[in-house]
This record gives structure tokens, C-alpha cells and sequence, in this order.
DNA sequence: GATTAGGCTTTG
């Protein structure tokens, strides 16, 4: 188990084990022999969880050394830590800053970003079984001692409660409670209210819960905090709650939580993972626990306590006059009057009746004022009114939502703030005032199966380019950036663009730019500081169109590795039918003899050079490269049992030429199949992804820019127009020396080295300002270069850049590098 | 170790 929680001054529960030796963070280097070492810090900043894959995910956290006997300086205490896979879920989980960890089980590997967090020149690599981080926690207090557990992770609690003394929670049947005692429940939500501000100090939430002895017992939670309430999306939901007191009120028990209380809420779900929700730090849960729920689960099922179909309909399903639940994303909100913001949002279907249109001044909108005709026929605008908006003004762009007991209303009459007439059978939505029907709104946790079912939906949309030139989720692209820790922490807010329409837009300097409203194509006119990353290898990734997601183009040790790996494990296997297969061995000199391994698609093998395809098993992938040279397409291909499959898709999975394409490991479903099908002209990558049932990456190029003019300077991205900006394919620059050079050439000419900034050339820029906030609703304006292209001087003009800036521009079509 | 509310039969 790589990840354990010890208590402070207890002699029990997992220990770091005896030969683990503590160095110093500063005394890490190349040379440092990191066997058996282990270094202890706290936990500075803690970055999000970025997920790569299903179950594969990237946390990038930093530890400091804090006692000083250890330190031989005081030099380089702080140094980012990477964690890899499970224990990045776990850590992310488990872990909070101010955390005291031990790390073991390490690599190093050189720091890309000390230049610029001035941290320490390498990085810890937490990755594989040897990994292994070990937190500490204060002694917890005598009524939960030894009952720490990792949120969300069942197994671990179970870990740290065998080797503990763990007096056990008894949970009392909602039958047998008495009334003037204060006990630890389980039951089945039937009826819930959002949490609502009393007249006391707290808020409160209303459930009615029920068990196997089949009372309906009413709960009133009251929590200062709303991430302390219970966190229930729908009725079924299990709740477990600790120290709830049972009294009389008009004939019946009901429960209300006293001190010390706490609640965990599971889905409901026959069959469904059984996964705590809890804003509660440390919480006990084991097998025990997760008998009840699935016992409760089972039980409920059979009880026909409510309706089986959820009051969750998708807006295709609206009825006029109906209410109902809504799953949605959230796009745009802006205020209507004191007692009323319209949010706009959708949930990727079309309701069949029309959806009222609103004209808000774009001015006062959040997000985007507009978006492609197409999707504004398809997005809903709901009124939220009194009560609710307080939450709905928190909520943040991007953000997925139950909106509960939503009325469907035709009409305009009733729509505040409406100067337009329309039809009256256009559906307009109403969040009323109250709380009642357990009216309300929930922000969905991003792993909840609704959100994951609104992203399918989502995503099978046409990416409306106009005004969303980001289809990747801000945190990710920050993540992948490497960017500052301010940031590291920032929520995703949709982005928004729109293409000045103005034939003459006007220049503006970037202080006027700085205080300018977003959602407007800005034009600048400035010289270029600086810019990251300075190889640009590192500025190529990998992007799936599907999901979204970025990633760093796997190192060459990583493929190389995954090769080996394959050709070593060779079993004879049989070839598809379609195939022939022609093995042979290789001895070639340094290693042992292999077999290589060829599968020649019958249909093919006459043109296979040509215009063909061959799968190729046993080689390296040095090999595989040299091959590349000889045939137009290399699949390469591993035994597995006796079939034969493709590699790991952290490897290409097409060799072409010099390009090599690469799967996103999270949408494909790789099979091995015929790919001379019939009708194929051309075998190019997209025919051999199609047929293999791989999912694209995309290669693309991303840039941060830093420019400057005589009023500020101003951080830049560059990344969905990189390649009109160059002029060169991101695929290009992959692949081929002269696309590099062209790019860096480019690079170097709008920003010489070593050069003054009198010699950087001024350059026309049209940029599109988008906005991200992090936990604590502060704004963080992002810009992106857009509709810029360069175009470069001929060759023999290569005078000196003119101090003065150029005349301006045509627009669209930028101009300017006179270096 | 007080107080809050104690579902609902909808409405802009």
C-alpha cells in the first residue's frame, strides 16, 4: 500500500519502516544515492488532480523542510514533488496543506520550472509500487481516536483500523430510537430540502429518512457551513450520521445533530460504487460500513419508496407547466433584477417546444452574451429567484448543476425584465422562491455519474468555435503549464471570444487592455519579452478533441521502455486470418536473440511499401524507427496470450514516416482488425486509428508569451492559432527539422538573444481575453493570441527592426516580424 | 453546549 496515515505520539498503526533512512531535500542531487532515503516536508502547495486517463491521474504538490538540524543550508528546502496514478488520487484525497509527509520510494528528475518558482533544481517522482507517502496527523481527540481514516478511500480506513483499537460505532434502527438520546443513524433518503438560512445562526437542511423497521423519521441538520450538510443530490441517497439526538415533537421522533455531529452521504444505487461523500477531514469507514449501505440499497429497492424514475429529465423530455429536476452545465448567468439572475445553461438536448429567447445587455452577462445560433436553440435560460440567489450568484461558469423542483413555463408575461414580446408558447424556466419540493441548486461533483453522462452529451455537440476557442478545461491547460502556483488551485470558467466585427478595430495599449471588459477580440500593438518554453519540444502536446484532454508527448525512455517490454514477453501467437505472419529471429550483437515478428495484411502485401500497412512485434523501437524509413505505415504490435494486440497507447500506435500518432488511452478501444478495407484509397492515420478503434491525439503547439509596450507587460497564450501564427503544423514541427527551425527562427527574430529590447520588433496582435477564478471567487483574466499570422520579410530584407512601430495593419491577417 | 425547524400540495 503506498499510502498510510500515521497519528502523531501513537505507538500503533503503520510505522515508516526501520531502514528507511531521512536525508535532507537539500542535498538532493544527481549524484545523491536515493536507496532506502526518504525526506520529510510539509505541504506547501498542493496542486488539483489532473486526470490523463481513466484511473491514471498527475498531482504536483511542494513539500518544505522545516527543521533545520537536518539542513546543511538553508538552500533549496522547498521542492516540487510529482505523484503518478493511485497514490496522486490518494494524496489528493488524504492529504491537506500543512500536511507533514514523508516521501519513499522516489526518482528524481531535473526541475522544468526552477527558472521560475525558484525551487529546488530537481523533482521528486512518486511513481510505481516502491512509491509511498506517509502523512501525519495529530493525535485525534478521545472521542475519535484512533477512527482517522482516508476520505474516500474504504480500503486504507480498513488498513489503519486493523492495526489500531478501534471502538466501534453502533448504529441504532430508526425503530428504536428514544426520544432524549443522542445516537449514530443510517437510513434512505425520502425526502430532502436544500440547505436554507434559519433564524439562528446556522442554515438548515430537512431529510426524512427511513430503514428496514419502515419508520419515516424527520431530521433537521443545522451547520453554519453548507459544506457541512449533509450532501445529498436525490431521494435514495444514503445518509450515515454520527451523534444525532432523538426528540419528540407533535407525536413522533424526529432527529436533530448535536455536538460532534457528522454525516457521510452515499448514492443509492444498487450495484453502485460505494463512495462517501463528506466535507468531514477524517472519517471511519470499513467493511462494516459498506454492508450497511449495500443492505440499505438492496432493501430500498425492493421498498418501492419512491418513484424508480428520477424527477431528473433532460430538457428534450420537457413538459410545459411540468417540474421537474435538471442536470446541467452552466454557460452564462447575468442579473435581471434584485430578486432575480437568469442563468443560461444546457444540457446538450433540444427541448421540443422553443426556448424563450432573453435579451440581457452584454455588459452585465457573465460568460459569453451569445453563442452559435445552433447552440442558442438549444439553451435553456432559467430565472432563479429570492432564496436562491445567493447560491446561484457563487456559482461558477462551467460548473455542473442539479437544479431542483425547475418549472417550465410558457410565456413571457411572467419573465422580468423582458422588453422583447414573443410567443407565448416559448418555454421560459422558473427556480421559485422557498424551499419547498426541496427547491434548489447543486453544484454536481465532477465524478458524479450525472456529470459524466452530461460530458457524453455535451461533447457529441459541434464545438462552437466562435465562442469557445478553449474546448480544454482551463485547470487542465494550467496544470499542463506548469504555471504558477497563484493559479494552480484556479477553478475552470468557460472561456469566451468573440471576432471583432470591426473592420478597424482599435489599438489599444496593454494597460488599456488590462482594464478592458473580456469577451471582445482586443488589438495590441507590442514587442515580445520573453516567452516559455524555450525548447520547443516542450512546447508540443498531445490534445484529444474527444475528452479535451492535454498531454505531454511520452518521453523517449517511457516508449522506448514499453517496446522492450513488449519484445521481451514474446509467446508464439496465431495470426488473423486476414493476415500473414512471418517471424524470424534477430541476434543483433548486445542482445539476446528475439523473435521479429511481421503480420503482412494480405490484401496489401503487394503495395506494402507503397502505399501499405505491416505490423511489427519484437522490435525496439529504435528498430521500429529505421524500419519507418522503408514502409509507409508501422503498426506496432505485442503478444498477448496467443493473440496479438496493440501496444500501450502511451507508445505511438502508427508509425508514418517520421510522424508518429499517438491514442488517447481514455477514448479508445483498441481492437486489431483488417485495415485493407475495401474502398481505401489512401491509408493515412486517420483510416488506421478508425480501424483500430483508436482515438486520435491531435499534436498541438502551446506557447506562453510574454509581451510588453511602453504602459505594461502582459502574459500571453498562444495555442489554437499557433499554427497560422507560424505557419507551420504542429505536426510538422513534430516530425521534421526544418519545421522546428522555421519556429525557432521565428522565435528568435521577435525575440533575439541577449539582444536589447530595443532590437525586439513590434508586432501587431490580435488577442481574445478569457477568465478563470479560483477558490475564492478572485478573478484571473487568461489571453490568448488570435487571428495573427506572421509574415516574414524576405530574406534579403533583413535590415535592423525599426524602432518605430509599423503602420497598422489589414486586419485579420496580421502582420509583423521585421527582424 | 443556546438558537435555528419541524418538508409539500408550488407560481414572478
Amino acid at each position: 500500500m503506498p499510502f498510510h496515515v500515521l497519528l502523531e505520539g501513537m505507538g500503533t498503526g503503520p510505522q515508516i519502516p526501520a531502514h528507511l533512512t531521512r536525508i535532507s531535500i537539500s542535498l538532493i542531487t544527481t549524484s545523491t544515492d536515493l536507496t532506502n532515503k526518504v525526506v520529510k516536508g510539509k505541504v506547501v502547495q498542493k496542486g488539483p488532480l489532473v486526470s490523463l486517463a481513466p484511473d491514471n491521474f498527475i498531482l504536483k504538490t511542494v513539500i518544505q523542510e522545516e527543521d533545520s538540524e537536518l539542513n546543511a543550508s538553508s538552500q533549496n528546502l522547498s521542492i516540487n514533488v510529482v505523484l503518478f496514478g493511485e497514490l496522486a488520487k490518494n494524496f489528493s484525497q488524504g492529504v491537506n496543506q500543512e500536511d507533514m509527509v514523508v516521501a519513499a520510494g522516489f526518482t528524481m528528475s531535473k526541475s522544468p520550472t526552477v527558472r521560475k518558482d525558484n525551487l529546488h533544481p530537481f523533482n521528486l517522482l512518486l511513481s510505481g509500487d516502491d512509491a509511498c507517502i506517509y502523512v501525519f496527523r495529530p493525535k485525534p481527540p478521545p472521542d475519535d481516536r484512533s477512527l482517522l481514516a482516508n476520505k474516500r478511500s474504504s480500503t486504507l480506513s480498513a488498513e489503519v483500523s486493523r492495526k489500531t483499537k478501534v471502538p466501534k460505532y453502533t448504529y441504532v434502527r430508526l425503530g428504536d430510537l428514544t426520544a432524549g438520546s443522542v445516537f449514530n443513524v443510517y437510513g434512505v433518503v425520502v425526502f430532502f430540502k436544500q440547505p436554507f438560512k434559519s433564524r439562528g445562526t446556522d442554515s438548515c437542511s430537512i431529510l426524512k429518512i427511513t430503514d428496514q423497521s419502515n419508520q419515516n423519521i424527520t431530521c433537521s441538520i443545522f451547520c453554519e457551513k453548507l459544506e457541512d450538510h449533509p450532501k445529498i443530490f436525490q431521494i435514495g441517497d444514503i445518509v450515515r450520521m454520527h451523534r444525532v439526538k432523538a426528540q419528540f415533537f407533535k407525536d413522533s421522533i424526529s432527529l436533530v445533530n448535536t455536538f460532534g455531529f457528522s454525516v457521510v452521504t452515499f448514492d443509492g444505487t444498487v450495484g453502485g460504487a460505494v463512495e462517501p461523500r463528506t466535507s468531514s477531514r477524517s472519517f471511519h469507514f470499513n467493511q462494516e460500513d459498506r454492508q450497511i449501505v449495500e443492505e440499505l440499497r438492496s432493501w430500498a429497492s425492493s421498498q418501492a419508496l419512491f418513484p424508480t424514475v428520477s424527477a431528473a429529465i433532460h430538457l428534450s423530455a420537457v413538459q410545459p407547466k411540468s417540474y421537474f429536476d435538471l442536470n446541467c452545465q452552466l454557460l452564462a448567468k447575468a442579473p435581471i433584477d434584485s430578486t432575480c439572475i437568469l442563468l443560461r445553461v444546457w444540457d446538450g438536448t433540444r427541448c421540443p417546444h422553443t426556448l424563450l429567447k432573453v435579451n440581457v445587455e452584454p455588459n452585465v452577462t457573465e460568460g459569453p452574451s451569445s453563442f452559435s445560433k445552433e447552440k442558442e436553440n438549444i439553451i435553456a435560460n432559467v430565472f432563479v429567484y429570492d432564496n436562491h440567489l445567493d447560491c446561484a450568484r457563487k456559482l461558477k461558469l462551467g460548473s455542473f448543476l442539479r437544479i431542483y423542483n425547475l418549472r417550465a413555463n410558457p410565456g413571457h408575461s411572467s419573465v422580468p425584465g423582458l422588453t422583447s414580446s414573443q410567443s407565448v408558447d416559448h418555454l421560459a424556466f422558473h427556480l421559485h422562491g422557498g424551499t419547498s419540493y426541496g427547491r434548489g441548486i447543486q453544484v454536481l461533483p465532477e465524478d458524479s455519474l450525472d456529470v459524466q453522462e452530461l460530458k457524453r452529451v455535451l461533447e457529441a455537440f459541434p464545438h462552437d468555435d466562435m465562442n469557445e476557442p478553449f474546448d480544454l478545461n482551463d485547470s487542465a491547460l494550467l496544470e499542463v503549464w506548469s504555471t504558477p502556483p497563484e493559479l494552480l488551485d484556479g477553478k475552470a470558467v468557460k472561456s469566451s471570444t468573440e471576432r471583432g466585427d470591426s473592420p478597424d478595430m482599435p489599438l489599444m495599449t496593454l494597460s488599456e487592455l488590462k482594464q478592458c471588459e473580456l469577451s471582445r477580440v482586443h488589438h495590441v500593438r507590442a514587442q515580445l519579452r520573453s516567452y516559455e518554453p524555450r525548447r520547443l519540444h516542450q512546447a508540443l502536446k498531445l490534445y484529444c478533441s474527444k475528452c479535451t484532454s492535454m498531454q505531454e508527448i511520452p518521453d523517449e525512455e517511457l516508449v522506448a521502455g514499453i517496446f522492450s517490454e513488449a519484445s521481451s514477453d514474446y509467446e508464439p501467437c496465431n495470426a488473423p486470418p486476414w493476415a500473414l505472419l512471418s517471424a524470424f529471429l534477430t541476434d543483433s550483437p548486445g542482445s539476446p536473440d528475439r523473435a521479429l515478428t511481421l503480420l503482412l495484411p494480405r490484401q496489401l502485401m503487394s503495395e506494402v511499401k507503397t502505399k501499405g500497412l505491416i505490423f511489427l512485434m519484437g522490435t525496439t523501437l529504435e528498430e521500429t524507427y529505421r524500419l519507418a524509413a522503408s514502409y509507409q505505415n508501422i503498426v506496432p504490435v505485442r503478444s498477448s496470450g496467443r493473440e496479438i494486440t496493440l501496444l500501450d497507447l502511451s507508445a505511438p500506435f502508427l508509425f508514418r514516416g517520421r510522424k508518429r500518432h499517438y491514442g488517447c488511452k481514455r477514448c479508445s478501444e483498441t481492437v486489431l482488425r483488417d485495415p485493407s478495407a475495401e474502398g481505401v484509397k489512401v491509408i493515412d492515420e486517420k483510416v488506421v486509428a478508425e480501424v483500430l478503434g483508436v482515438q486520435l491525439l491531435q499534436c498541438v503547439l502551446l506557447m506562453k508569451l510574454e509581451l510588453q509596450d511602453a504602459t505594461d507587460t502582459l502574459e500571453v497564450f498562444l495555442w489554437t492559432h499557433a499554427e497560422s501564427f507560424f505557419g507551420v503544423s504542429a505536426e510538422d514541427a513534430a516530425a521534421n527539422q526544418e519545421a522546428q527551425n522555421s519556429i525557432r527562427q521565428t522565435m528568435e527574430s521577435l525575440c533575439p538573444p541577449g539582444g536589447s529590447m530595443d532590437q525586439h520588433p513590434w508586432l501587431d496582435l490580435f488577442l481574445t481575453a478569457y477568465q478563470t477564478k479560483d477558490d475564492v471567487g478572485q478573478n484571473q483574466t487568461c489571453y490568448q493570441i488570435c487571428q495573427t499570422t506572421l509574415i516574414k520579410p524576405p530574406p534579403q530584407n533583413r535590415t535592423p527592426t525599426p524602432p518605430e512601430p509599423p503602420p497598422p495593419p489589414s486586419p485579420g491577417s496580421e502582420i509583423t516580424s521585421a527582424g
